[in-house]
DNA sequence: ATGAAAGCGCTAACAG
DNA sequence: CTGTTAGCGCTTTCAT
């Protein structure tokens, strides 16, 4: 018994065969048109798509690969808690565009692991895996390479498609531009055992070195979250403050800004990613920029590629990091403004 | 030409069918047993699952679903930017787990407006949608629900199931709270057109007016970011502070937090949504809780019953929110007890 | 430019 | 318990 009328016209939704008897074509001219491809005559073109836009037609996505072999279809798996994961997949929402290829979301949450949201979307038969740092083993990620193309972002593995931007460089930079201010007392925070967080390290010992700053070298366990962040501040706070902090991420940093900020005390603080949340001009974040946009054309160039043609083959693609001066860094010597004022 | 060994076993993946020829079967009983359904004696089932395991099949869902005529896929439409869309997405995954059903990801980004998501899930062949604060008209809406189910979430709307949380009460709460702690002139910084914002807008008001505090009403433009917040609070700072600010959502809170902490103003501040922002140590914000958990579960459970039994009938669902007492809110007499001071 | 027929991988209905 | 048959909605030959 309906409450109201009943909303659905029709039992099931229309097909293929009810626009074409619809419009009084055969069911192949009906595929042709709505696959854009040529072949029909414009006017026979204009009926169909008018019959279909009068039964609320949509075509069957999984009828359409079912017969025709490919899916079109990408899988991405991200972190749905992750910002600078959410940015990834916006710039691969507009990547994928340009290919003509799907994206198959499927989120790792607090509640659904890894390796679940791996499952469906092979159940979805994409075409190919885009992972957004994935925490799965080299081994594991080896055996899912063997069943289809896997892509890997922002995580260095051996024995995959790596795409990724070179963090220590991104290090580097971010040294150098600390001492550049006269920075001499630079902590970097890290981000433990996450992906990239050895090679950020890594790069931070060199720069300091390279910058003959070993006896300076302070690195502060402390993770991607802002909680990270604002832990590894207290510890800062207690045992000693350097001028300047670098970073794991701008997560972090925006835990550390804000532990320091309420304590009143001045450094310089750079992150890294420049994730949407740096950008916001209250946070105003001096930070090292992972170029999204580039990384995930790269993706799915590669995802695609190995999907159409060459499954084979495991290359790292390596995009550099870049600088992005705002507010949060400044002088090491400058009068007793307070890093709230600079960042006005 | 393979750079290395052809990583994939065989040209096409597995079937059914080689399944069963593997296990020297029928295909039927390889479908039997895939969905792990009686009907298969034990033997038999032990045979399959090894042949199945060896052949590394996966079962292709679309082809079952093809067959099958339903998809067990819920659509969900969500704001990838919305930290807060994340917590009910992480919820929804947990609560369709139960029933069942798939969740099929669609995001809204800067560049996948909200129509492009839904045309996704139309063509995943969804059972029913869920909608996460939509955009959309009512018209366009009313006009989707002939097509299939569809649930909104986290906003009023009129002639679609609805489930919600009761906005207007979370503002009664906030005032109340604030008021208990002897706060009288209490702002509200409002979402704007943002999904639920006229709602609390309304509650702010009435909660004053029950209180006795008509002329302190002072509603100042917001909107849901961190940006919005901020140029909210410049506005206060400007034109005189009150002791307390209610705002829209937790994010925009963050925003006024930041700016007044390093104004050092000493504010009582409450947020709306109870997100994973508001939770974090360093920011320890007291809130309005939404619980995601409970409209989660009735989002998925409501979009299930339309898609197997009645697909008419709209009704709205509304969850009570709760008042989440933490660090940013405080009597309003206190003795000059900063902000920063309070949240510690 | 158009149509008829076959079949993608699977499940449902039936037969044994 | 097991196998056979038909066909989901679509694309793809191959005709016309």
């Amino acid at each position: 018994m309906c409450d109201y009328a009943d909303p659905v016209p029709e039992d099931r939704r229309p097909t293929l065969s009810d626009v074409a008897a619809e419009a009084g074509v055969s069911k192949s001219l009906v595929s042709l048109v709505m696959r854009a491809e040529p072949g029909a005559s414009p006017s026979t073109r204009r009926r169909v798509l008018e019959a279909a836009d009068r039964l609320g037609y949509h075509p069957d996505s999984r009828a359409r690969l079912l017969r025709s072999g490919h899916s079109r279809l990408l899988g991405v798996v991200f972190g749905i808690q992750h910002t600078f994961h959410a940015d990834l997949v916006t710039d691969l929402y507009t990547a994928a565009r340009e290919t003509g290829y799907e994206l198959a979301l499927s989120a790792v949450t607090p509640d659904r692991d890894e390796k679940e949201a791996i499952t469906g979307l092979l159940q979805d038969r994409c075409e190919a895996l885009i992972l957004i740092a994935p925490q799965s083993t080299t081994a594991e990620l080896a055996r899912l390479t063997t069943r289809l193309p896997v892509v890997v972002m922002a995580r260095g593995v051996r024995g995959v498609d790596v795409v990724r931007n070179a963090d220590a460089d991104g290090l580097h930079l971010a040294v150098d531009h600390l001492t550049g201010l006269g920075h001499r007392r630079i902590a970097h925070i890290d981000g433990g055992r996450a992906p990239g967080a050895a090679d950020r390290r890594r790069g931070y010992r060199s720069a300091m070195q390279r910058h003959g700053l070993p006896l300076e070298t302070r690195i502060v366990p402390g993770g991607l979250t802002e909680e990270d962040g604002a832990a590894a501040a207290r510890i800062l706070l207690d045992e000693g403050l350097p001028t300047a902090v670098a970073a794991f991420n701008d997560r972090c940093a925006i835990g550390v800004l804000d532990v320091l900020t309420r304590a009143r005390a001045e450094l310089s603080v750079i992150g890294y990613d420049d994730d949407r949340l740096a950008r916001l001009s209250h946070i105003n974040l001096t930070t090292i920029a992972q170029d999204t946009a580039a990384m995930s054309r790269l993706a799915v160039a590669r995802a695609v590629e190995r999907a159409e043609h060459s499954p084979a083959g495991r290359r790292e693609l390596v995009v550099p990091p870049r600088l992005v001066i705002r507010g949060t860094t400044g002088p090491a010597s400058a009068s007793p403004v307070s890093a709230a004022a600079r960042r006005r």
